[in-house]
DNA sequence: CCTCTTTTGTCAACCGGTTGCCAATTCGGC
DNA sequence: GCCGAATTGGCAACCGGTTGACAAAAGAGG
């Protein structure tokens, strides 16, 4: 490499190299690091000085280069985040305001997909860290050890999960689920049915062990009917089991799963919410599309987002301020698919 | 910076440094160069001499620094996929293909949101340029010299538009208009709209034109109803206007309009697809949960993000091969939203 | 007019890898 | 046992910015 100085003409390669200040120095006649605190320290150089580099940069269409200033000053202005599948439209909102949050930071997001499995989220997790200033994990499978150790490195944020000692910005299920259940019981519902996620989901051990409390403590009968996948062909493989169990509502870990579970019923002639009650989680895009629109806990997956991402960017200036945990309230969002028991049709 | 050999003890700070090369090359006994060596030039180096050293490596958590690989080699490891706007279904299955084949070939997807707008879309491609080995924009507004201009400093490939001379991958619309137009024929109708996107838009110019020469090729009448912003809300602005304009069938600009369009209807007692048959474009999620289902001309999205990813990083290797276009075939998938004109309530 | 400060800009080291070149070492063949 | 070819590993330059230290220049005060 000594002589890439053979640079006299690449007619092979059609792409022109990079503006460096290099060349603005030598056209604006100082040197290179006169150059670099003319463009990044106010005040620092004499303001014709600075104006004519600043002339020279703009003429010769300068653009910095991110990599060679991380590399002193171990600064990328990246955010990395981390989610299990890019396609569940649960992550749209989060995404796009993590996305919003960063950039008016001046940061850019850098997206990885953890495919649903643990060793590949650890493996990326780990080549992802060292190219970003920070980490957001989205309701990571990994287990509390590896995430205290990946915080350790870096600063890291999670979402939707709590681990001691590092910081987490989830909603607060319990008010969505007190309303919720508020809103079955006033509908004459005595027995509801909790369609479970992924067994490894904290996410879901959270929301069926809020539901389990908060149904005892009013005397409701609840049951959990473990299921699949968090998918609308998982909520569809539920409805025979939700069936039989003999309730009227139930309430599916999130509303992929109810979607599916809907178009179940609709294929299977079963009455929504004459027959059975559903009950979804987070208020993705398509759920008031339905007929009937789902009844679900809307999880405020904007604001969580952007609270994330501003915690992360706060842990990264250093301002370890703030709660370690922000937990923001879900709310349940009525529709059409909660009606009283028996209400039309009975088998 | 001379002395951060004041490395003492920083125990203000308690992130632990990173594992560098020459750690492994202390360790191991060898020169950093060998260490580089041993981990990515397979053979250049004793056996056991590169087991010494992944071997420490290995012991010392070793991680790959991207920025400091990128600065003398010029490649990142990354990719950029500009879109204008995140929270648009659309992109869900655009941008999870895309981290996927570039995930598979090793490289990270970075990501960036336009708002919508060509200025801050121009800004953004010019800030994320220099970070990434390629760019891919998708549905770009920027016009054919500002495009021009970037392809010229990094490889680029287009989602959705065409530009001469500059690689792209997009939908090849007339199949599925085709099979609109023939769809809608023989369902009895005789006039059809089009309730189009952003006037700025190139896919929406473009499903106009195909749609506007295949109609009259078939001497079917059509008209193009202008609408605002290619949203649920701007679809449902657009009721009134396509009501007033005696059409019995038409064709949105995309799903999301057609979807506001479709609730619209809903909310003011007009019957789809009795009294207006609906047609979308994309295939997003959501289009099969309404009531009635939307049939709509489904873009490949997924092969898309696939096919663009592939292209931009054959382009990066060098492999200047493949056609600089690629337009795969969009079908029409029918579902519930078209019938025969005045199939049941005619006001 | 000559110091003492205060600006202003340059020098050079450094971030963490990569790689061309060369010297040392190993090894086979005669 | 000696020589030449093939391996093996180290040196040092370099990628493109950043920044502490310092010298030169300019302004202030006596």
């Amino acid at each position: 490499m000594d002589e890439q100085s053979a640079t006299g003409e690449p007619e092979s390669c059609n792409r022109k190299p990079a503006v460096t200040i290099y060349d603005i120095a030598q056209v604006a006649g100082v040197s290179p690091s006169t150059v670099s605190r003319a463009l990044n320290k106010p005040g620092r150089i004499n303001a014709k000085t600075e104006q004519r580099v600043r002339e020279a940069a703009r003429s010769l269409g300068y653009r910095l280069n991110p990599m060679a200033r991380a590399l002193p000053t171990g600064r990328t202005g990246t955010l990395g985040l981390l989610v299990s599948d890019l396609t569940n439209p649960l992550y749209f909102d989060l995404v796009g305001s993590a996305e919003r949050a960063a950039s008016a930071a001046g940061h850019t997001l850098v997206l990885a997909e953890s495919r649903e499995s643990a060793e590949a989220e650890r493996a990326t997790a780990e080549r992802l860290q060292p190219a970003v200033d920070g980490l957001l994990l989205v309701a990571t499978r990994l287990d509390d050890a590896e995430i205290a150790g990946l915080a350790a490195a870096k600063p890291l944020v999670l979402v939707n999960r709590r681990v001691p000692g590092v910081p987490s910005v989830a909603p607060d299920v319990s008010p969505g689920i007190a309303q919720t259940l508020d809103h079955l019981q006033a509908a004459g519902h005595r027995a509801v049915g909790y369609l479970s996620g992924p067994a490894g989901s904290w996410p879901n051990r959270e929301r069926w062990e809020v539901l389990f409390e908060q149904a005892l403590a009013r005397g409701l009968s609840i049951v959990e009917i473990p299921a699949g996948v968090p998918t609308m062909d998982g909520g569809a493989d539920g409805l025979r089991r939700v069936l039989a169990s003999g309730i009227t509502a139930v309430v599916t870990f999130n509303d992929l799963m109810a979607l599916g579970l809907l178009r179940a019923c609709r294929a299977g002639g079963i009455d929504v919410p004459g027959r059975l009650s559903v009950v979804g989680f987070d208020d993705i895009f398509g759920a008031e599309l339905t007929t009937p629109a789902l009844t679900t806990v809307r999880s405020p997956l904007a604001a969580i987002g952007e609270a994330a991402t501003a915690r992360l960017l706060a842990e990264i200036r250093g301002e370890d301020g703030g709660p370690p945990v922000v937990a923001l309230p879900a709310e349940l969002v009525v529709r059409e698919s909660v009606g009283p028991p028996d209400g039309s049709g009975r088998a």
